[in-house]
DNA sequence: TTCCTGTTTGTTATACTGTAACGATGGTCA
DNA sequence: TGACCATCGTTACAGTATAACAAACAGGAA
């Protein structure tokens, strides 16, 4: 096998994070103002503490932080800014975790395809239109015309697997 | 486009349905012999229930039924007998769904991948290694070593896309 | 300005999904 | 028989998500 590169999301040092949040707020801000849709501090804070790392967000976890700097925090508070997050790209579901990851190519809604380490829990996400388009065939191939996808991978990422 | 093959979850029709069900447990049968588990009657009733239709069924649903059959059916009831199943591969779980689906091709422990339709409800489960291998290639190329995968698609089925 | 309107947030309550813990039961085998 | 292990019954609770309605707020019209 030749020499692979290593996703950005496995790369990354947790000590040096921030430009990956910065950068991510900064992409939201400008793909908001673009729609017309508002960027409330409430929803800016919520993809911040998403962001915080490479790591899946639990909900209750960010609703724990937020209760810290705002008390009246309660579930839909946290719901709904992930709802609104999700549903403009900015940020992922992942169905077999229950629990949201950062996109990292957010601005246009889409499905990838992630892949979660499960030694260090970091996740990359994949955008691969091959992949896409084979399931897509092998769907039709079977009278099926497939909308939107969920694919998640588990295994080991290429610092766990040594 | 050439004319597509129909799933058979897709093709057969509720009225006609005994024969799925008859089949899933004469298999589970066979092969919990085979493995020297135990093919209890909480767990063939269980397989029973989820096998009633193409469908995905819900954990509280088949509790609600079993309850009716014996009072003392509680959560753990039904979870511990979908554990059991699960992990002989006589049934999935559908993460996007958090529901479970009788598996058409039980006996081998295995990760398909799921066509869900969003009008019927019906689901239908391919299980092609071309897209397992492509999968593990684009997750090998950023260095990542797949165990495992979801893979969910909804969309529409064949009669229902008229 | 004031009023109107639609969006966002606060608040309470509840529904849905899943597991921990421990004792009772029931096969299997020495 | 008794010891052992898997299964099941039972209670309690943890974790995930949404419904419903009121309050606050932004933006535009009068
Ligand atoms: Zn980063
Ligand atoms: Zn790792
Ligand atoms: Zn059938
Ligand atoms: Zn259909």
């Amino acid at each position: 096998m030749v020499n692979p590169e290593i996703a950005p999301a496995f790369r990354c040092r947790d000590d040096d994070h921030a430009a990956c949040v910065v950068n991510a707020v900064t992409t939201a801000e400008r793909v908001c103002k673009e729609r017309g849709v508002r960027f409330t501090p409430l929803r800016r804070r919520v993809l911040e503490l998403v962001w915080s790392g490479h790591r899946p967000a639990k909900a209750y976890q960010l609703l724990e932080q937020l209760k810290l700097e705002h008390a009246g925090s309660a579930p839909p508070t946290v719901y709904r800014a992930l709802d609104f997050l999700v549903d403009n790209g900015f940020v992922h579901r992942l169905e077999s975790l229950n629990a949201f990851i950062g996109c990292g190519d957010a601005g246009e809604k889409h499905g990838g395809q992630f892949l979660i380490c499960r030694e260090c829990g970091r996740v990359a996400e994949l955008d691969d239109p091959e992949l896409k388009q084979l399931l897509a065939r092998k769907a039709q191939a079977v009278g099926f015309t497939g909308e939107s996808s969920t694919i998640e991978v588990e295994g080991l990422c290429a610092r766990c697997a040594g």
